[in-house]
DNA sequence: CCACGATCCTGCTAGC
DNA sequence: TGCTAGCAGGATCGTG
């Protein structure tokens, strides 16, 4: 789970060490470490970082603790093991590694004519972009559903047809939902918990991801499901139409 | 450039 | 009740 170092080095490398920072960048959580060292974790599909006491039950599939001396601990949790954790010397060598892996921050770097540049130069479809975390960070498949509902946009249209209504309509869902998604502290649809081990409110509110067969809550149309992408993908098929009805 | 399959793992659940 | 196939918040690599 640890790619370019090993156990024994983070363990020496965080040993005495202060958190003097900690940020995020798409999917990664970036704690920086005094003598500009940086750990940083990716949780991938199942992994949870929760702070607790010392005595709070270990879970299973715990990898990595670390021990705070006001007896805290931050716990990286994680039952399949895709999580992923980067030892980075310095500052420099982060970036190195998130500029070649992820596009904009799409709260914080996207506009209007960015987005209308990255989509001019792309004939994938919608839901492979979206995904792609070089074309913009931090959106996964369910935020991706969400946003392409919200948007009225089929998850297989290609970039380059989109108009620039279909474009403008793009760029605010993508706010809308990761927002919406921030608001309600995350999306639990499974076993995500945030720092003090609570559980989202996101997912109480989803428009299609997951709900086959459920009514559109906007035209009534059945939602439906299919692999695009190689993905589970939930739209509408009344609202989200390929060519205008 | 893009689509797709395989791969890394464990846990849960729907269906038989 | 017990088994098993299928599916799951992600990303990478190789092939065509």
């Amino acid at each position: 789970m640890i790619p370019n170092s090993t156990p024994e080095q983070v363990e020496a490398a965080v040993a005495g060490r202060t958190v003097e920072g900690v940020e995020r960048r798409g999917k990664y959580l970036l704690l920086g470490l005094s003598g500009d060292c940086w750990l940083v974790i990716h949780r991938k599909m199942s992994g949870n970082v929760t702070l607790s006491g010392p005595d709070a039950a270990a879970a299973r599939h715990t990898h990595l603790v670390l021990w705070f001396d006001d007896e805290t601990q931050l716990r990286f949790v994680d039952p399949r093991k895709f999580g992923r954790i980067y030892l980075f010397p310095a500052r420099a060598a982060l970036d190195a590694f998130l500029l070649g892996r992820l596009g904009p921050e799409p709260l914080d770097d996207l506009t209007a004519a960015g987005l209308r540049e990255r989509l001019a130069r792309r004939r994938a479809r919608l839901k492979s972009l979206l995904l792609d975390q070089s074309f913009l960070a931090g959106i996964g498949n369910l935020y991706a559903d969400e946003i392409l509902w919200e948007a009225r946009l089929h998850p297989a249209r290609s970039a380059q047809s989109l108009t620039a209504r279909e474009r403008s309509r793009l760029l605010d869902a993508t706010q809308r939902v990761l927002l919406g998604a921030i608001l309600r502290r995350g999306t639990s649809v499974s076993d995500y918990v945030d720092a003090n081990g609570e559980r989202g409110q996101n997912q109480d509110f989803l428009q299609v991801y997951g709900r086959e067969g459920l009514p559109c809550p906007r035209c009534g149309r059945p939602i439906i499901r299919q692999v695009i992408a190689q993905r589970g993908t939930w739209f509408c098929p009344g609202c989200q139409r390929v060519r205008r009805p």
